[in-house]
Parts: structure tokens; C-alpha cells; sequence
DNA sequence: ACGATGCGTTTAGAATTATCAACACTCTTA
DNA sequence: TAAGAGTGTTGATAATTCTAAACGCATCGT
């Protein structure tokens, strides 16, 4: 884990670093990969320190043992900015109206094709009878409390464990009459901000 | 030229192939680039005929004298089946009415997209030695007179029908000796000014 | 015809990389 | 705490790659 604190600059051409970020993305040790690849474990050891410039033909052998194709390797952005875990108090706040709280799952991430958000619907929160609209898709589960979701000409009250899938561009409401707050967690896509 | 007849599955994994196409896409020798590089020419005939596998190390400095990124060369396809070179009878007509007649260059080439110039060159003029080298692509065709181009190591008089699609990267050249002028409809993409 | 030039290829030896086995270190577990 | 299995690292040696200089073969100009 503490080599993926590294700086991302270092990828483009420090070979060594970029194998190591890989390996341990891919969640192998040296001695497994060797044993994978048909090579030793102190060969890679070297590399990954950058004290030798492995042959093509060694890097490809490693690479097949994870598998990965050169293209990819050189390629491809193994940045751990792009952190897979996101603690509760490191999802992010987006403000919409004064009874509802939607925070986001990974708001740093760039070119994304998902967005997921954890919404609490406080008593009396409705999105409005403006229906929502915009394009993608985008679906949902209800954590606690319950909702009632309209979708086109189709309403329902959703309770705890309760889930619905649909189009965005079918207009849409979401609202929360009751006495006890809504949690719900959403996924869409494309992101709509 | 006779290596650009290879077939591009050996793309993949032949380095030496791989390697070689790309030189002489370029229009490099064997000492030319081994002089740019900082390794002997001896070092890249061997690794053209893959009788050894390069060290990274040695296979960067070879593509630094290019210069092409090692993302690059492992993921660009230089495959020789996208023609530089159209006749006139190869363009394909695209029906767009009955009084219009599209006539589209390399209609087979994929992910693309380009902007357009219409151009025309007197009678000497040249771009000049130092060639031309820029990024994206571009293509044109000619309209009148006619116009001696060179790709790389690629050069050959387009006469009026005559056309032409290249990256832009690699180093090129237009220049027309003769008396007349000559009118040309060019697009390149990005839009380099 | 001829030498001069430029091309890719080849070979012996220097330089670099991979292997094998041992080492130091951190965990886990008895 | 001590044994055992896990990890990454290191040193001597074997294997591979790179260099330097020559070779054979074309092409060009005189």
C-alpha cells in the first residue's frame, strides 16, 4: 500500500515504479508474478528498484503473467489518485434545496462514465413537481425510511431495501412525506454534474 | 519500401518488425537513427531481425531519435494496409443529391476527424527541405496542375484527382517544379493554425 | 571500369541483465 | 518467545545485449 502513495509523474518513464504500482494493483506478490511469468523473483526485485532495464522479451514474460499487454502497460493511467475507497467523511457535498443532501462517491474522478450519490431525504423533501429531466440512465436503493419515486405515469412508494432502474429522460420526482428522514443511494450515468 | 509490404499481424509482438516499419515510415536509415539515438547501427539491425530483445533503456533511446514515445510505438498502428497514396479512380463517390458528387479519400479509415484548405502552389514553390511535422492528421487532393509529395521516406507526384492521407507527425513535404500552378483541397486535424 | 559512398549485416569482446541461493525483515501462531 | 512461512533485497555467476570494426553488396559519378 505504501508504494501506491507515489507520485503519478513518476509513471511515465521509471519502468521500475510503474511495474511495482501494477503488481500490487493487481494484488500479486514478486514471488507469485515470478512464478507466473517463468521468471525469478530477484529479477523483478531489480526492476522494480530500477538497477536493470529488463529486455523486452523479460518485461513481456512478466507482463503475461499478470496479464497485460505492453500497449496497456505503457499506456494505460495506474494513478492512485484515482483511489478505489472513499472513507464517509471523504464523500463530497453537493447542495440541492434545503431537505435534501446528496454526497458523492469519488468526485475527483475524471472521464467517468458513473456517478453515485448518497442522498438523504429529510421530512417534507420533494425534487418538485417540475419533473426532473436529463439524459443517461440511472438507478437506485432505498438504505431507510421510504420514498415515493415517480417515473413518467408510474408512482411508487419505495421502502427500506426497495430499488428502481430507469431512463433519465423520462421525467421524474422524487419526495418524502413522512415523519422520519429517506436514505436512499443512486447511481447514474453519464454524471449529470 | 519492400518491408512496408509486411503484413501487420506481425505488428503485435515482433518488435524488430515493428521497429523497422516505423524507421522507414520515417524515412530513417539504420546509421541515421543510430547516430540520433546515441546507440550503433549495428545494435538496431540486430534488434530489427530480432535476434536480441532491447533493453527498455535501449529501446527508448532508439525511439527518442525518432521521436516516438514507447506508449506509442507499442500502441500506434503502422500498419501499411492504410494507404498514403489514392488514384483518382480510388476515391469513392458518395451520392448527396443529383446535382452533387462526393468524391471521399480513404473512405476505409477509421476515427477520424479533420478540418479543410483549399490551396494552391505556384510555380517553384516548396515547403522547404526542413520538412514538415506536426500533430493529427491531414490529407488532401489535387485539383489542378501537379504537386510532388514526400511522406517519410514515401515521395510521389500527385497529378490533378491525384490524393493523399498521412499523420501529420511524420515528417513531410510539398513542392511543385513545374510552370503551372497547382490547386490542392487539404484537411488536417487538429487545425494546426 | 573504377573508386567512393551508403546501405544492412556480421563477429569478437565489453557491458548489462537474469538466475540461483542466501539474507534480513515482518507476520502469524503455537 | 520461538518457530515457521511470508515478504523484498542482495551477491556471485551464467546468460544476454550492446559496441566497435569489419564485411558484402548495391548505387552513383567520373
Amino acid at each position: 500500500m505504501a508504494a501506491l502513495e507515489q507520485a503519478d509523474e513518476a509513471l511515465s518513464e521509471d519502468i521500475g515504479t510503474r511495474l511495482r504500482m501494477v503488481r500490487q494493483i493487481y494484488g500479486l506478490t514478486q514471488r507469485e508474478l515470478a512464478r507466473r511469468a517463468g521468471v525469478t523473483n530477484g529479477a523483478i526485485s531489480l526492476i522494480e528498484q530500477n538497477r536493470v532495464s529488463p529486455s523486452i522479451s523479460s518485461l513481456k514474460k512478466i507482463l503475461d503473467g499478470i496479464p497485460l499487454s505492453l500497449a496497456d502497460f505503457f499506456t494505460l493511467n495506474f494513478s492512485p489518485s484515482e483511489n478505489v475507497f472513499y472513507a464517509a467523511s471523504e464523500l463530497t457535498e453537493i447542495a440541492f434545496g434545503q431537505n435534501i443532501s446528496l454526497r458523492m462517491v469519488g468526485r475527483s474522478i475524471k472521464d467517468r462514465a458513473l456517478q453515485m450519490l448518497y442522498e438523504t431525504y429529510q421530512p417534507g423533501a420533494d425534487t418538485g413537481e417540475a419533473m426532473l429531466r436529463h439524459h443517461g440512465e440511472e438507478c437506485g436503493i432505498v438504505i431507510s425510511g421510504s420514498l415515493i419515486v415517480t417515473v413518467g405515469a408510474q408512482e411508487k412508494e419505495l421502502a427500506a431495501g426497495d430499488a428502481y432502474y430507469f431512463r433519465s429522460d423520462i421525467p421524474h420526482r422524487f419526495r418524502n412525506p413522512h415523519a422520519a428522514p429517506c436514505i436512499l443511494v443512486s447511481a447514474n450515468s453519464p454524471p449529470s454534474f
